[in-house]
DNA sequence: GCCAACGTTGGC
DNA sequence: GCCAACGTTGGC
């Protein structure tokens, strides 16, 4: 019986089917602590709207990292590598998600930044400033990397 | 169901 | 440290 070429391993992650901001206090939870763990569960969200984010996001969607408070800027795109589940901290109803970390930005973009762009003015981090888990468009996400002279890795 | 009081987020 | 924005709680 002929030998039949196994299909190579998708070791690729999926397309991602919509863009993210996640925010996180570098006192807390910095960038730099995603990268030295590579993977992380996003914990401690405790508000509605942000949570419905969470259990919007699916596999392979991008996000990009904020850095609130201190820095203000974003830092980093992380990836869904585990779709929500139950927040394992509470047994009240709220979900997490775990992420790993894609790219470091190679120019940050800070808020200021952000908000000197008029094609960034409709953003999420703008119009809902205290919302930690908010969508971001795709023409958002391109212009964020390109301010941020970075290159998504091939995939 | 309204709304005042309160707590939290996060920029400044 | 201040405070605006805004989500949540609880009395009525």
């Amino acid at each position: 019986m002929a030998r039949t070429k196994k299909a190579p391993k998708i070791t690729k992650a999926p397309k991602p089917s919509a863009y993210w901001l996640i925010k996180s206090e570098p006192d807390v939870y910095p960038w730099s602590q995603l990268l030295a763990d590579q993977e992380t569960r996003w914990e401690g969200v405790r508000n509605y709207e942000a949570r419905n984010n969470l259990r919007a996001m699916k596999l392979g969607d991008l996000a990009l990292f904020y850095h609130s408070n201190k820095g203000k800027e974003i830092v980093g795109i992380a990836r869904v590598k585990k779709t929500f589940y139950q927040d394992p901290t509470t047994i009240e109803d709220w979900s997490v998600v775990d992420i790993e970390p894609v790219i470091g930005l190679k120019a940050h973009v800070t808020l200021q930044a952000i908000k000197e762009h008029s094609t960034l003015a409709e953003m999420a981090l703008l119009k809902k400033s205290r919302l930690s888990v908010g969508p971001v468009r795709l023409a958002e996400f391109q212009e964020i990397l390109g301010l941020a002279r970075t290159t998504l890795p091939e995939q």
